[in-house]
DNA sequence: GCGTGTGAACACCTTCACAGCA
DNA sequence: TGCTGTGAAGGTGTTCACACGC
């Protein structure tokens, strides 16, 4: 079962686990039934268990699940036993915002960048901004495999590019441009406005 | 085919389509095939032509799409001939980066609330921070019927609250924390980290 | 001939329901 | 008995392939 692909529908969801059980061992329980789990969650329990499945067998029938082991196991499954350097690139209000949550493990933040001359060299969530030419240098040393683009969208494309020459292979880009990428090189698109859209689309058909 | 219930998976894409097509509208363009917009907004062009067809029947056989008239009817399902006042809460680097992306059409930002008095009264992305205690007041005066959540995730389910007892029905939450909202109550939340999770796992799994 | 619109096939995902083990 | 793990069923979303109209 663990070796078929995991469902992309699945791998979205984990993070959500992850936090809540992180939630429940801070609470200091050491137990818990896929029922409650599925509940903290905001899914259906038989959805949590065939979600669980992809990876192994962790629960005990009439009991339920070790909290901390299930965390850790579906961590390393999902990355978290590795740290991951990363680049952001932009250090405007969102670049600032993103690097502050981005600076949580399993994710270390490498290097903020900018082309700003204004703010090269200050520090922005406790990291002091370095110019954008530094890239290759900084992917080069510090390994990181992820960039994150938090650049306004006329030079996303650009920012991409350069990201995809110094050798990153998986970008996460929050500007709301289509971006185009060599294969091998995975990306992804965070549209902060979609969402806004997604919300109207639904309030403006209440009336159904 | 337009009276059954839009797919969820279509709804998040129109936006998608919508971007692409002002593009082309502002490269001058006339009309435009399935094969091509598809290609821009980066899926297949049976998919979108089957987005297409649960609003209604746009082309020309053998020609294509009409640009302007594809993006206005399209629009115009998706709310963006009315407009939409906005309340966001949370006026830090992420509120401020939100706040300056939501402040154009059809989106209106109705007002920038936050807690801190040491920004209560400074402008950020160009409108004048207001305190939070205000919000049913600004609700009331404004017609907001979305409020955006962009305050840390201890204050989130406070702030959720709040919103939804000043008469606020669709909520879209940026704090990392799973939100309870009554019946009725339309709740989105997007996970920043959540998404560098997802390129994780997949970065973790290249070597299948 | 060309490209749309769509029935039908297919793939993917979720839910049901229950066998099996603690 | 209680809860997991999972075959089987059901539902949702995508792709195929072609009839139809320009």
């Amino acid at each position: 079962m663990s070796n078929e692909t995991v469902p992309a529908a699945t791998i979205a969801r984990i993070p959500n686990y992850l936090r809540v059980l992180s939630r429940l061992a801070d609470q200091g329980k050491i137990t818990v039934s896929s029922a409650e789990l599925a509940q903290a969650a905001g899914v259906q329990s038989a959805l949590l268990r065939r979600d669980l499945s992809w990876f192994g067998t962790f629960g005990t029938r009439g009991v339920g699940y070790d909290v901390t082991t299930l965390r850790a196991s579906l961590g390393s499954h999902v990355g978290a036993a590795q740290s991951w350097p990363l680049v952001l690139i932009g250090a405007g209000n969102l670049g600032t915002a993103l690097a502050r949550q981005f600076s949580q493990p399993p994710f270390e933040l490498a290097a903020l960048l900018d082309v700003d001359p204004r703010i090269i060299g200050t520090k922005r969530a406790g990291i002091t901004v370095q110019c954008q030419t530094t890239l290759s240098e900084v992917v080069a040393t510090t390994g990181a495999s992820i960039g994150v683009i938090a650049t306004p969208p006329d030079t996303a494309q650009g920012t991409c590019d350069a990201l995809v020459a110094s050798g990153v292979v998986s970008i996460l880009n929050f500007a709301p441009t289509l971006l185009q990428v060599p294969q091998g090189v995975l990306l992804r698109t965070v549209d902060l406005v979609q969402e806004l859209q997604i919300l109207a689309f639904h309030e403006s058909h209440r009336a159904l």
